[in-house]
DNA sequence: GTCAATTTGCAAATCATTCGCAAATTAATA
DNA sequence: TATTAATTTGCGAATGATTTGCAAATTGAC
């Protein structure tokens, strides 16, 4: 019956869009104050994504392991950079997603769906702070 | 003691310096023949990734889930782009590490420890036999 | 309101990865 | 070669993010 866009998956891509920084499945959940099951939450966050309404990416970090975040969509779109010491992300832009088109248009034959990357370093704060 | 690169992790470093393709560790144990244990294996490739004798990245697909895979160094080092339908995996060169750190320089207050970067999409022959 | 389709909460399952610990291996030394 | 301390290994159990089964709740069309 086309429910679609629920109030619960609204709620969770308010906190999503009203975030400056990537969350995890387990950060929405602590920022809805729990009032959503955590699977819902999961449920939720691929259903947005498949629907192009929020991004998301997979990232292999020393303290949580291997955990998906997602981030709101802007045009045009981030990547971001990792601190191995306080774990916060920065945006960066500059995307290469054009030149890795033509790269592999003339190299491989390959039809691209997504590119992930990601970088990860020590922030400057954390340097001085060392 | 020193005892550093034992028979087994020799073993492992060799099934990933023979292979033509990313490899996880379940894909190490069964070309082993499970002569080594699996998690002998985890720790030998944490080993060998730590040395910087071969190169590991985490990747997120549909059939296997987040799993970490290791590939054997080249120079210039490699990037991969993964099939969606066949899950397999063929490289590309052309590294964006210099103009990422250019740009991170210039914009951002970061030292940069690692780049990742992977594409999806479908390969040529799953096109085809769609 | 009725009703079938969809979503949700809850608990249990999944699965790659990690960890504790005793036994085996290693390499330096006598 | 025997001794020995450090390191590595095997095994099973634990971890933790994510997924799943199922019954109850919600949704939207009629
Ligand atoms: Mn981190
Ligand atoms: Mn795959
Ligand atoms: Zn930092
Ligand atoms: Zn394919």
């Amino acid at each position: 019956m086309i429910c679609k866009l629920t109030k619960k998956r609204q709620r969770i891509l308010s906190i999503i869009n009203g975030s400056s920084v990537p969350l995890s499945a387990g950060d929405v959940h602590a920022l809805l104050k729990k009032a959503v099951n955590l699977a819902t939450i999961y449920r939720g966050l691929h259903y947005l994504e498949l629907q192009h309404r929020i991004e998301g990416f997979t990232i292999l970090c020393t303290r949580e392991g291997a955990v998906r975040y997602y981030f709101k969509k802007e045009n045009p779109h981030l990547h971001f950079i990792h601190c191995e010491v306080c774990h916060t992300f920065s945006p960066f832009r500059g995307c290469l997603r054009e030149k890795l088109m033509n790269k592999i248009a003339s190299e491989l034959d390959y039809s691209i769906h997504s590119h992930v990357l990601y970088l990860t370093g020590v922030c400057g704060s954390c340097k001085r702070s060392n």
